[in-house]
DNA sequence: TATTTTGTGTGTAATTCTTACGCAATATAT
DNA sequence: ATATATTGCGTAAGAATTACACACAAAATA
């Protein structure tokens, strides 16, 4: 019979973190997936996420789940539930503290883990190991209210962009369409983005203007107490 | 020695629920502290909560400690973050699920609990046990920004309730003022309000007009999808 | 009793924001 | 050459926000 190392008067449930994590290709909102190389649940696609260690907070434990698949240690993470339905794993009693992270796809290496890792857009998720349907289904929502509040687009989108690459950001996030001109128009009277000299070609029809996050000014404002309502 | 119960091979932190209680009386938003019996932090206030059953969700856990502490069963109440830093709590590794509730003071009986419990006006908050004080402030940020999406203002009113109330509610919630008859407006505008034909005397000056919350209306806006946008 | 003070209800004008488009320039495809 | 797709710039109408003015009722005060 095996030995149990850690004991206690009353019965305390293992705790992990998952981590949603999203990335965008300048078109489509994308999130990363690990295919379940053990059971239960073997051979099905889950979120990132392991046992939270003794002497890590949640969010460290978090940012070490994602350099594991993608190499980042520098990432935009939040958590955003805590996910106690006593039978959501079959094993044992198990709360997970639910995470969700904005990574840069042109920075993402492939990770450590030997798992199977890939990306899928949001409308070809495959039904998800344990309550990651759920969980996944969650992030989006906590995503697009925090859009409103945060800039958090940005972490998204790599060091310059073009206004057609923000709005379609914005639009996958959100779920709706914005006329092309008053978005830009919006998004130039926040105040927060940067003209640069430079013109990229995204299309074949025409060059357009790449733009860059003003952070300074971001970080400023934040100061002074202002709130971002987009 | 004491023997130990329950065993696990790896080691499992303790997991608690903790309920930051808002109120409101017309005039100021409220918080419901509880005095600490035992040590640590004996003596000192903080907010209530208490160890999660092994078949009960987070949820329902904290349901169970705000009718302990003020009898009532139907309050909403919302999960909003879960503290994890390895040295809150001096015992033994606690993580604490920290939820916010809504109730109707006028509906509060005293709890069953023995516990010295008291209702604090945010401004005379004592310093509190543990990382309680940190708690409470992500509380208020919280509720602060769900009042954008969700009309949970209501929750915090009686049925009838004035127009002046409604304001100072969400000028207690949002730390802002504003313009009396702009308030109105824009609270009209809504739809969301229904007005009674009863009239009422708050102040001694003039009687004012009770406005009751149009739920009905409501439920039907969001099943279209609607967004608040206070 | 007359006057002042305070809280409530209604309205309105100026300004800002949002929304729905038009049009020209540029480069590709046919 | 001509049609087509993409980007940048602009404008007019409507909606929403903001800053007030004024009237009325009742209590407080002179």
């Amino acid at each position: 019979m095996e030995t149990k190392k850690y004991s206690y008067d009353y019965p305390h449930p293992a705790v992990t973190t998952d981590c949603v994590i999203f990335g965008f290709d300048g078109s489509d909102l994308k999130v990363l997936l690990i295919e379940r190389g053990i059971e239960p649940f073997k051979g099905k696609w889950a979120l990132p996420g392991g046992f939270l260690k003794m002497d890590e907070t949640a969010h460290e434990g978090a940012l070490r789940e994602l350099e594991e698949e993608t190499g980042m240690n520098n990432a935009y993470i939040r958590q955003f539930h805590t996910f106690t339905e006593p039978g959501r794993d079959p094993r044992e009693r198990v709360i997970t503290i639910a995470h969700y992270a904005l990574v840069r796809l042109q920075e993402v290496k492939g990770g450590d883990d030997a798992a199977q890792a890939r990306w899928f857009t949001m409308d070809e998720i495959p039904p998800l190991a344990f309550d990651h349907d759920r969980i996944l289904r969650m992030a989006q929502i906590m995503l697009r209210e925090r859009i409103h509040f945060e800039p958090v687009g940005f972490e998204l989108l790599p060091e310059t962009f073009t206004m057609k690459q923000l709005q379609n950001l914005y639009e996958a996030i959100l779920d709706v369409h914005f006329d092309r001109r008053n978005f830009a128009k919006k998004m130039f009277h926040l105040g927060l983005l940067i003209q640069t000299e430079d013109m990229v070609r995204t299309s074949p029809k025409r060059e357009s203007q790449l733009l860059r996050f003003n952070k300074e000014k971001y970080d400023e404002l934040k100061q002074k107490g202002f709130r971002l309502e987009f």
